[in-house]
RNA sequence: GUGGGCGUAGCUCAGUUUGGUAGAGCUCUGGAUUGUGGCUCCAGUGGUCGCGGGUUCAAGUCCCGUCGCUCACCCCA
Protein backbone atom coordinates (compact mmCIF):
# COMPACT_ATOMS: atom_id res chain seq x y z
CA UNK A 1 0.00 0.00 0.00
CA UNK A 2 1.31 3.14 -0.75
CA UNK A 3 1.31 5.84 1.88
CA UNK A 4 -0.48 8.64 2.07
CA UNK A 5 -0.93 12.12 3.53
CA UNK A 6 -3.24 11.35 6.71
CA UNK A 7 -6.59 12.78 6.79
CA UNK A 8 -7.34 16.69 6.99
CA UNK A 9 -3.74 17.48 6.14
CA UNK A 10 -2.36 18.50 2.83
CA UNK A 11 0.55 19.18 1.21
CA UNK A 12 0.73 23.26 -0.77
CA UNK A 13 2.66 22.47 -3.70
CA UNK A 14 4.86 25.00 -5.51
CA UNK A 15 2.30 25.80 -7.85
CA UNK A 16 0.16 27.65 -5.35
CA UNK A 17 3.03 28.78 -2.61
CA UNK A 18 3.55 31.92 -4.20
CA UNK A 19 0.26 33.00 -3.64
CA UNK A 20 1.32 31.96 0.40
CA UNK A 21 3.97 34.31 -0.03
CA UNK A 22 3.01 37.25 -1.08
CA UNK A 23 0.53 36.90 1.25
CA UNK A 24 2.96 36.73 3.95
CA UNK A 25 4.95 39.41 2.93
CA UNK A 26 2.62 41.62 3.01
CA UNK A 27 1.75 40.59 6.44
CA UNK A 28 5.08 41.39 7.34
CA UNK A 29 5.44 44.81 5.22
CA UNK A 30 2.07 45.79 7.05
CA UNK A 31 2.43 44.81 10.53
CA UNK A 32 5.82 46.06 10.18
CA UNK A 33 4.11 49.77 9.52
CA UNK A 34 2.94 49.53 12.93
CA UNK A 35 5.35 48.31 15.00
CA UNK A 36 5.02 44.38 15.24
CA UNK A 37 7.79 41.88 15.90
CA UNK A 38 8.05 38.15 14.56
CA UNK A 39 7.91 35.55 17.74
CA UNK A 40 8.34 32.07 16.63
CA UNK A 41 7.03 30.01 19.20
CA UNK A 42 7.21 26.07 19.98
CA UNK A 43 4.96 24.07 17.80
CA UNK A 44 4.20 21.62 21.10
CA UNK A 45 3.56 22.53 24.37
CA UNK A 46 3.10 21.35 28.06
CA UNK A 47 -0.97 19.94 27.91
CA UNK A 48 -1.48 22.39 31.01
CA UNK A 49 -0.77 25.25 29.26
CA UNK A 50 -3.73 24.99 26.64
CA UNK A 51 -6.55 23.65 29.35
CA UNK A 52 -5.75 26.26 31.39
CA UNK A 53 -5.86 29.55 29.01
CA UNK A 54 -8.64 28.07 26.63
CA UNK A 55 -10.63 26.90 29.17
CA UNK A 56 -11.32 23.11 30.30
CA UNK A 57 -14.73 23.06 28.96
CA UNK A 58 -14.22 24.40 25.69
CA UNK A 59 -14.78 21.90 22.53
CA UNK A 60 -11.24 22.69 21.45
CA UNK A 61 -9.86 21.52 24.60
CA UNK A 62 -12.57 18.95 25.31
CA UNK A 63 -11.94 17.17 22.12
CA UNK A 64 -9.78 18.28 19.57
CA UNK A 65 -6.32 18.73 21.00
CA UNK A 66 -3.31 15.93 19.28
CA UNK A 67 -2.23 14.98 23.07
CA UNK A 68 0.19 12.43 23.73
CA UNK A 69 2.60 11.38 26.42
CA UNK A 70 6.54 12.00 24.95
CA UNK A 71 9.24 9.00 25.87
CA UNK A 72 9.56 10.01 29.44
CA UNK A 73 5.61 10.42 29.86
CA UNK A 74 4.95 14.17 30.00
CA UNK A 75 1.68 15.14 28.33
CA UNK A 76 2.50 17.37 25.66
CA UNK A 77 0.11 18.85 22.71
CA UNK A 78 0.66 19.66 19.44
CA UNK A 79 -0.45 23.42 19.39
CA UNK A 80 -4.47 23.92 18.75
CA UNK A 81 -3.99 28.07 18.99
CA UNK A 82 -1.02 30.04 19.60
CA UNK A 83 -2.34 32.64 21.79
CA UNK A 84 -1.27 30.73 24.66
CA UNK A 85 2.13 29.96 24.27
CA UNK A 86 2.92 33.83 23.39
CA UNK A 87 1.35 34.70 26.83
CA UNK A 88 3.38 31.56 27.95
CA UNK A 89 6.55 33.22 26.68
CA UNK A 90 5.45 36.63 27.44
CA UNK A 91 5.42 35.72 31.45
CA UNK A 92 8.80 33.39 30.61
CA UNK A 93 10.94 35.94 29.13
CA UNK A 94 9.69 38.76 31.36
CA UNK A 95 8.75 40.58 28.59
CA UNK A 96 6.74 43.31 30.99
CA UNK A 97 10.35 44.80 31.90
CA UNK A 98 10.60 47.44 30.76
CA UNK A 99 7.15 48.61 31.35
CA UNK A 100 5.48 49.23 27.42
CA UNK A 101 3.17 47.83 24.54
CA UNK A 102 4.78 44.76 23.45
CA UNK A 103 4.02 44.08 20.25
CA UNK A 104 4.06 40.66 18.55
CA UNK A 105 3.02 38.47 15.99
CA UNK A 106 3.22 34.72 14.70
CA UNK A 107 2.81 32.40 11.33
CA UNK A 108 2.80 29.29 11.69
CA UNK A 109 0.83 25.82 11.88
CA UNK A 110 -1.64 24.86 14.37
CA UNK A 111 -3.36 21.48 15.00
CA UNK A 112 -6.95 20.48 15.51
CA UNK A 113 -8.93 16.89 15.66
CA UNK A 114 -11.82 17.66 13.91
CA UNK A 115 -14.01 16.60 10.89
CA UNK A 116 -12.19 18.50 7.68
CA UNK A 117 -14.23 20.12 5.18
CA UNK A 118 -14.48 23.50 2.99
CA UNK A 119 -11.59 25.66 4.66
CA UNK A 120 -11.21 23.15 7.85
CA UNK A 121 -8.15 21.45 8.21
CA UNK A 122 -6.58 19.58 11.00
CA UNK A 123 -3.57 21.02 10.70
CA UNK A 124 -3.99 24.60 9.70
CA UNK A 125 -2.07 27.51 9.12
CA UNK A 126 -2.86 31.00 11.11
CA UNK A 127 -1.19 34.37 11.34
CA UNK A 128 -1.37 35.51 14.79
CA UNK A 129 -0.86 39.02 16.46
CA UNK A 130 -0.88 40.07 20.57
CA UNK A 131 -0.34 43.51 21.39
CA UNK A 132 0.34 43.26 24.77
CA UNK A 133 0.39 46.07 28.03
CA UNK A 134 -2.07 48.42 27.18
CA UNK A 135 -5.67 49.03 28.18
CA UNK A 136 -6.61 51.41 25.62
CA UNK A 137 -9.68 51.23 23.28
CA UNK A 138 -7.17 52.92 20.88
CA UNK A 139 -4.76 49.46 20.64
CA UNK A 140 -8.02 47.39 19.79
CA UNK A 141 -9.37 49.95 16.79
CA UNK A 142 -5.68 50.34 15.41
CA UNK A 143 -5.22 46.50 15.75
CA UNK A 144 -8.73 46.10 13.81
CA UNK A 145 -7.48 48.66 11.51
CA UNK A 146 -4.29 47.24 10.69
CA UNK A 147 -6.38 44.06 9.64
CA UNK A 148 -8.19 46.19 7.15
CA UNK A 149 -5.74 47.78 5.63
CA UNK A 150 -3.74 44.33 4.83
CA UNK A 151 -7.13 43.08 3.74
CA UNK A 152 -7.39 45.87 1.33
CA UNK A 153 -4.01 45.25 0.24
CA UNK A 154 -4.56 41.63 -0.87
CA UNK A 155 -7.83 42.84 -2.72
CA UNK A 156 -10.43 41.54 -0.67
CA UNK A 157 -13.88 42.54 -2.07
CA UNK A 158 -16.52 41.80 0.17
CA UNK A 159 -15.42 41.62 4.25
CA UNK A 160 -17.52 42.62 7.00
CA UNK A 161 -16.34 43.31 10.43
CA UNK A 162 -18.47 42.55 13.19
CA UNK A 163 -17.76 43.51 17.07
CA UNK A 164 -18.78 43.12 20.71
CA UNK A 165 -18.15 43.39 23.77
CA UNK A 166 -18.57 40.75 26.29
CA UNK A 167 -17.87 42.82 29.73
CA UNK A 168 -14.83 42.85 32.82
CA UNK A 169 -14.04 40.84 35.76
CA UNK A 170 -16.80 42.86 37.14
CA UNK A 171 -19.18 43.30 34.89
CA UNK A 172 -19.20 39.40 33.49
CA UNK A 173 -19.96 37.44 36.87
CA UNK A 174 -23.23 39.57 37.51
CA UNK A 175 -24.42 39.42 33.76
CA UNK A 176 -23.97 35.76 33.77
CA UNK A 177 -26.69 35.70 37.23
CA UNK A 178 -28.89 37.65 34.99
CA UNK A 179 -28.77 35.74 31.55
CA UNK A 180 -28.89 32.60 33.43
CA UNK A 181 -32.17 33.26 35.36
CA UNK A 182 -33.33 34.92 32.23
CA UNK A 183 -32.61 31.47 30.28
CA UNK A 184 -33.73 29.28 32.92
CA UNK A 185 -37.83 29.59 31.69
CA UNK A 186 -36.43 28.38 28.23
CA UNK A 187 -34.64 25.26 29.59
CA UNK A 188 -36.99 22.95 28.40
CA UNK A 189 -37.50 24.64 24.69
CA UNK A 190 -33.68 24.83 24.28
CA UNK A 191 -31.36 22.03 22.40
CA UNK A 192 -29.45 19.65 24.59
CA UNK A 193 -26.19 21.34 24.03
CA UNK A 194 -27.87 24.74 25.28
CA UNK A 195 -28.92 22.63 28.34
CA UNK A 196 -25.50 21.93 29.23
CA UNK A 197 -24.70 25.44 28.18
CA UNK A 198 -26.97 27.18 30.53
CA UNK A 199 -24.46 25.19 33.62
CA UNK A 200 -20.87 25.78 32.02
CA UNK A 201 -20.81 28.92 29.98
CA UNK A 202 -24.45 30.44 29.62
CA UNK A 203 -22.61 32.92 27.04
CA UNK A 204 -22.15 29.99 24.15
CA UNK A 205 -26.72 30.17 24.67
CA UNK A 206 -26.23 32.94 22.77
CA UNK A 207 -24.66 32.06 19.50
CA UNK A 208 -26.34 28.75 19.03
CA UNK A 209 -27.46 27.93 15.71
CA UNK A 210 -30.64 25.49 16.34
CA UNK A 211 -33.54 27.15 15.14
CA UNK A 212 -35.31 27.49 18.15
CA UNK A 213 -32.24 28.26 20.45
CA UNK A 214 -32.32 31.51 18.43
CA UNK A 215 -35.46 32.79 18.63
CA UNK A 216 -35.04 32.39 22.69
CA UNK A 217 -31.84 34.38 22.44
CA UNK A 218 -33.02 37.11 20.56
CA UNK A 219 -34.43 37.88 23.88
CA UNK A 220 -32.34 37.36 25.93
CA UNK A 221 -30.28 40.03 27.77
CA UNK A 222 -27.13 40.69 25.79
CA UNK A 223 -23.78 41.51 27.23
CA UNK A 224 -23.81 45.34 25.78
CA UNK A 225 -26.79 45.98 27.71
CA UNK A 226 -25.04 45.09 31.03
CA UNK A 227 -21.86 46.46 30.75
CA UNK A 228 -20.16 48.37 33.74
CA UNK A 229 -19.39 52.17 32.80
CA UNK A 230 -15.90 51.27 32.93
CA UNK A 231 -16.27 48.75 29.87
CA UNK A 232 -19.07 50.69 28.32
CA UNK A 233 -16.96 53.84 27.86
CA UNK A 234 -14.13 51.39 26.41
CA UNK A 235 -16.53 49.74 24.05
CA UNK A 236 -17.87 53.38 22.83
CA UNK A 237 -14.64 54.72 22.37
CA UNK A 238 -13.77 51.73 20.67
CA UNK A 239 -16.44 52.31 17.64
CA UNK A 240 -15.49 56.41 17.93
CA UNK A 241 -11.80 55.53 16.88
CA UNK A 242 -13.24 53.20 13.99
CA UNK A 243 -15.77 55.20 12.70
CA UNK A 244 -12.66 57.91 13.05
CA UNK A 245 -10.44 55.87 10.78
CA UNK A 246 -13.61 55.10 8.23
CA UNK A 247 -13.27 51.49 8.93
CA UNK A 248 -16.95 49.95 8.79
CA UNK A 249 -18.22 47.43 11.29
CA UNK A 250 -21.74 46.68 12.84
CA UNK A 251 -22.09 45.23 16.24
CA UNK A 252 -23.30 41.68 16.88
CA UNK A 253 -24.36 41.13 20.38
CA UNK A 254 -24.58 37.51 19.80
CA UNK A 255 -21.04 36.86 19.17
CA UNK A 256 -19.78 35.19 21.59
CA UNK A 257 -15.78 33.93 21.44
CA UNK A 258 -15.24 29.85 21.63
CA UNK A 259 -12.27 29.99 23.66
CA UNK A 260 -12.77 31.05 27.96
CA UNK A 261 -10.04 33.86 27.66
CA UNK A 262 -11.84 36.86 25.69
CA UNK A 263 -12.81 39.86 27.60
CA UNK A 264 -14.67 42.93 26.76
CA UNK A 265 -13.67 43.78 22.97
CA UNK A 266 -14.41 40.49 20.61
CA UNK A 267 -14.89 41.04 17.07
CA UNK A 268 -14.59 38.70 14.16
CA UNK A 269 -14.10 39.35 9.91
CA UNK A 270 -16.12 37.21 7.43
CA UNK A 271 -16.11 36.98 3.80
CA UNK A 272 -18.99 36.11 1.72
CA UNK A 273 -16.62 34.61 -1.06
CA UNK A 274 -16.23 31.37 1.64
CA UNK A 275 -17.88 28.44 2.28
CA UNK A 276 -19.49 27.63 5.50
CA UNK A 277 -16.73 28.49 7.64
CA UNK A 278 -16.65 31.70 6.77
CA UNK A 279 -15.03 33.23 9.22
CA UNK A 280 -11.54 34.77 8.19
CA UNK A 281 -9.91 35.83 11.42
CA UNK A 282 -11.27 36.20 14.87
CA UNK A 283 -9.94 37.86 18.22
CA UNK A 284 -10.42 40.41 20.97
CA UNK A 285 -8.77 41.47 24.21
CA UNK A 286 -7.90 38.80 27.18
CA UNK A 287 -7.07 41.15 29.78
CA UNK A 288 -6.92 38.62 32.36
CA UNK A 289 -4.77 35.38 30.60
CA UNK A 290 -0.92 37.06 31.96
CA UNK A 291 -2.24 36.76 34.92
CA UNK A 292 -3.48 33.52 34.91
CA UNK A 293 0.18 32.40 33.96
CA UNK A 294 1.95 34.24 36.98
CA UNK A 295 2.28 37.53 35.06
CA UNK A 296 1.85 40.56 36.39
CA UNK A 297 -1.53 42.28 35.56
CA UNK A 298 -1.07 42.92 31.51
CA UNK A 299 -4.41 43.87 29.47
CA UNK A 300 -3.83 42.15 25.96
CA UNK A 301 -5.74 42.26 22.08
CA UNK A 302 -5.00 40.53 19.67
CA UNK A 303 -6.80 38.11 17.10
CA UNK A 304 -5.63 34.96 14.84
CA UNK A 305 -6.32 34.25 11.26
CA UNK A 306 -6.46 31.73 8.97
CA UNK A 307 -4.21 31.40 5.91
CA UNK A 308 -5.78 28.55 3.79
CA UNK A 309 -9.12 30.66 3.76
CA UNK A 310 -7.69 34.04 3.22
CA UNK A 311 -5.32 33.00 0.54
CA UNK A 312 -8.55 31.31 -0.91
CA UNK A 313 -10.03 35.04 -1.45
CA UNK A 314 -6.93 37.35 -1.98
CA UNK A 315 -6.53 38.92 -5.47
CA UNK A 316 -3.06 39.16 -5.96
CA UNK A 317 -1.62 41.67 -8.32
CA UNK A 318 1.36 42.15 -10.64
CA UNK A 319 3.71 41.90 -7.98
CA UNK A 320 3.20 38.10 -7.53
CA UNK A 321 3.85 37.30 -11.34
CA UNK A 322 7.37 38.31 -10.70
CA UNK A 323 8.06 36.57 -7.17
CA UNK A 324 9.22 33.75 -8.85
CA UNK A 325 10.10 34.99 -12.70
CA UNK A 326 13.63 33.73 -13.87
CA UNK A 327 15.50 36.70 -15.23
CA UNK A 328 17.31 33.98 -17.74
CA UNK A 329 17.49 30.77 -19.21
CA UNK A 330 20.79 29.38 -20.44
CA UNK A 331 20.33 27.50 -23.25
CA UNK A 332 23.40 24.99 -24.36
CA UNK A 333 24.01 22.82 -27.16
CA UNK A 334 26.76 20.80 -27.15
CA UNK A 335 29.77 19.33 -24.99
CA UNK A 336 31.74 22.38 -24.94
CA UNK A 337 29.02 24.61 -24.03
CA UNK A 338 28.15 22.45 -21.25
CA UNK A 339 30.56 23.32 -19.35
CA UNK A 340 31.00 27.04 -20.49
CA UNK A 341 27.35 27.57 -19.78
CA UNK A 342 28.43 25.92 -16.33
CA UNK A 343 30.43 28.40 -15.84
CA UNK A 344 28.23 31.34 -17.11
CA UNK A 345 25.12 30.10 -15.24
CA UNK A 346 27.30 30.55 -11.92
CA UNK A 347 28.45 33.66 -11.65
CA UNK A 348 25.65 35.41 -12.90
CA UNK A 349 23.73 33.99 -10.43
CA UNK A 350 26.91 35.28 -7.82
CA UNK A 351 25.89 38.96 -8.98
CA UNK A 352 22.01 38.27 -8.06
CA UNK A 353 20.22 36.83 -11.43
CA UNK A 354 17.76 34.28 -11.50
CA UNK A 355 19.47 32.01 -13.55
CA UNK A 356 18.01 28.62 -15.23
CA UNK A 357 18.98 26.09 -17.31
CA UNK A 358 19.06 22.84 -19.31
CA UNK A 359 20.56 19.82 -17.96
CA UNK A 360 19.50 17.06 -20.24
CA UNK A 361 21.08 18.23 -23.66
CA UNK A 362 17.65 18.64 -25.03
CA UNK A 363 16.81 20.24 -28.58
CA UNK A 364 17.25 23.46 -29.49
CA UNK A 365 13.53 23.75 -29.66
CA UNK A 366 12.77 22.35 -26.41
CA UNK A 367 15.13 24.35 -24.41
CA UNK A 368 13.07 27.44 -26.14
CA UNK A 369 9.87 25.99 -25.13
CA UNK A 370 11.03 25.15 -21.13
CA UNK A 371 12.32 29.47 -21.34
CA UNK A 372 9.05 30.34 -22.48
CA UNK A 373 6.98 27.97 -19.94
CA UNK A 374 9.34 29.36 -16.72
CA UNK A 375 8.00 32.56 -17.86
CA UNK A 376 11.90 33.74 -18.37
CA UNK A 377 12.54 37.33 -19.50
CA UNK A 378 15.77 36.36 -21.02
CA UNK A 379 17.00 33.42 -22.91
CA UNK A 380 21.20 32.93 -23.37
CA UNK A 381 22.33 30.70 -26.28
CA UNK A 382 25.41 29.38 -26.14
CA UNK A 383 26.40 26.58 -29.08
CA UNK A 384 29.63 25.65 -30.50
CA UNK A 385 28.77 28.58 -33.14
CA UNK A 386 28.90 31.09 -30.33
CA UNK A 387 31.91 29.96 -28.48
CA UNK A 388 33.72 29.73 -31.62
CA UNK A 389 32.89 33.24 -32.81
CA UNK A 390 32.93 34.67 -29.12
CA UNK A 391 29.30 36.18 -29.64
CA UNK A 392 26.86 34.98 -27.60
CA UNK A 393 23.36 35.00 -28.63
CA UNK A 394 20.69 37.15 -25.49
CA UNK A 395 17.18 36.99 -27.08
CA UNK A 396 14.55 39.30 -25.10
CA UNK A 397 11.85 36.75 -24.78
CA UNK A 398 9.15 38.94 -24.20
CA UNK A 399 10.12 41.37 -27.27
CA UNK A 400 11.30 38.63 -29.33
CA UNK A 401 14.73 40.28 -30.34
CA UNK A 402 17.92 39.12 -29.75
CA UNK A 403 21.87 40.55 -29.27
CA UNK A 404 25.02 39.51 -29.41
CA UNK A 405 27.02 39.40 -26.25
CA UNK A 406 30.75 39.25 -26.36
CA UNK A 407 31.74 36.44 -24.45
CA UNK A 408 34.99 37.89 -23.16
CA UNK A 409 32.88 40.69 -20.96
CA UNK A 410 29.46 38.42 -20.86
CA UNK A 411 28.81 39.37 -17.29
CA UNK A 412 28.68 43.20 -17.29
CA UNK A 413 26.93 43.64 -20.94
CA UNK A 414 24.38 41.13 -19.80
CA UNK A 415 24.02 42.81 -16.35
CA UNK A 416 23.66 45.88 -18.55
CA UNK A 417 20.87 44.55 -20.10
CA UNK A 418 19.40 42.42 -17.74
CA UNK A 419 19.18 44.17 -14.58
CA UNK A 420 18.00 42.44 -11.09
CA UNK A 421 14.26 42.76 -9.98
CA UNK A 422 14.65 45.00 -6.75
CA UNK A 423 13.66 42.51 -4.41
CA UNK A 424 16.77 40.27 -5.21
C1' G B 1 -19.82 11.71 16.18
C1' U B 2 -24.20 12.28 12.17
C1' G B 3 -25.90 13.01 7.09
C1' G B 4 -25.47 14.03 1.44
C1' G B 5 -22.31 13.78 -3.03
C1' C B 6 -18.11 11.59 -5.53
C1' G B 7 -13.82 7.86 -6.69
C1' U B 8 -12.16 6.19 -14.75
C1' A B 9 -5.00 8.92 -17.99
C1' G B 10 -0.51 13.78 -14.61
C1' C B 11 -5.23 17.39 -14.52
C1' U B 12 -10.76 18.33 -15.71
C1' C B 13 -14.32 14.90 -16.88
C1' A B 14 -17.67 11.60 -20.41
C1' G B 15 -18.88 6.37 -20.52
C1' U B 16 -22.72 3.26 -15.53
C1' U B 17 -29.72 3.91 -16.97
C1' U B 18 -30.17 -1.00 -21.09
C1' G B 19 -23.07 -5.62 -19.21
C1' G B 20 -20.04 -6.73 -25.29
C1' U B 21 -12.35 -4.16 -27.80
C1' A B 22 -11.01 2.01 -22.32
C1' G B 23 -12.73 7.60 -24.46
C1' A B 24 -12.39 13.32 -24.98
C1' G B 25 -10.15 18.02 -23.80
C1' C B 26 -5.84 20.00 -21.43
C1' U B 27 -0.68 18.69 -20.29
C1' C B 28 3.66 16.11 -22.07
C1' U B 29 7.01 14.19 -26.36
C1' G B 30 8.10 14.42 -31.60
C1' G B 31 7.19 16.51 -36.48
C1' A B 32 5.48 20.42 -40.09
C1' U B 33 9.93 24.65 -39.15
C1' U B 34 18.02 20.31 -39.79
C1' G B 35 20.24 26.12 -34.33
C1' U B 36 15.07 29.73 -31.96
C1' G B 37 9.61 29.77 -27.58
C1' G B 38 4.26 31.35 -27.70
C1' C B 39 -0.31 30.56 -32.42
C1' U B 40 -1.92 26.68 -35.89
C1' C B 41 -1.97 21.72 -37.96
C1' C B 42 -0.40 16.37 -37.73
C1' A B 43 1.23 12.18 -34.95
C1' G B 44 2.53 9.77 -30.48
C1' U B 45 3.22 8.64 -24.98
C1' G B 46 0.06 7.83 -20.93
C1' G B 47 -5.17 3.88 -17.37
C1' U B 48 -4.36 -2.77 -11.72
C1' C B 49 -11.67 2.15 -14.15
C1' G B 50 -10.14 3.34 -5.38
C1' C B 51 -9.60 -1.77 -3.19
C1' G B 52 -11.64 -6.92 -2.15
C1' G B 53 -15.20 -10.50 -3.15
C1' G B 54 -19.70 -12.23 -5.88
C1' U B 55 -23.17 -12.94 -10.36
C1' U B 56 -22.15 -13.83 -15.73
C1' C B 57 -19.68 -16.81 -21.66
C1' A B 58 -18.42 -11.58 -20.66
C1' A B 59 -18.25 -6.34 -15.37
C1' G B 60 -15.80 0.57 -15.58
C1' U B 61 -21.19 -0.77 -15.91
C1' C B 62 -25.13 -5.33 -11.78
C1' C B 63 -24.79 -7.16 -6.24
C1' C B 64 -22.18 -7.26 -1.30
C1' G B 65 -18.30 -5.38 1.57
C1' U B 66 -14.39 -1.98 2.41
C1' C B 67 -11.17 2.32 2.00
C1' G B 68 -10.58 7.22 0.54
C1' C B 69 -11.99 12.16 -0.95
C1' U B 70 -15.50 16.01 -0.59
C1' C B 71 -19.56 19.16 1.21
C1' A B 72 -22.74 20.14 5.32
C1' C B 73 -24.21 19.71 10.69
C1' C B 74 -21.24 20.69 15.05
C1' C B 75 -17.23 23.86 16.09
C1' C B 76 -13.94 27.50 14.62
C1' A B 77 -9.23 30.49 11.81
Amino acid sequence: MRIKSIRGVKDILPDEIAKWQWTEDWARKIFRRYGFKEIRIPIFEDSRLFARSLGETTDVVEKEMYTFADRSGDSLTLRPEGTASVVRSYVEHKMHHPPSVVKLYYMGPMFRYERPQAGRFRQFYQIGVEAMGSASPAVDAEVMCMLVELFKTLGLADVQLQINSLGDKESRPQYRQILQNAIQPHLTNLCANCNQRYEKNPLRVLDCKEPQCKEIARDLPKTVEHLNPESREHFEEVQTLLKAAGVDFTINPLMVRGLDYYSRTTFEIASSELGAQNALCGGGRYDYLVETFDGPPTPCFGFALGMERLVSVVQPGADLETLDRPDLYIVSLGEQALLASFKIAEELRSRGLRVERDYDGSSLKSQMRKANQKNCRFALIIGDNELESGKLVLKNMVESEQTEIALASFSDEILNVVAPLPDD
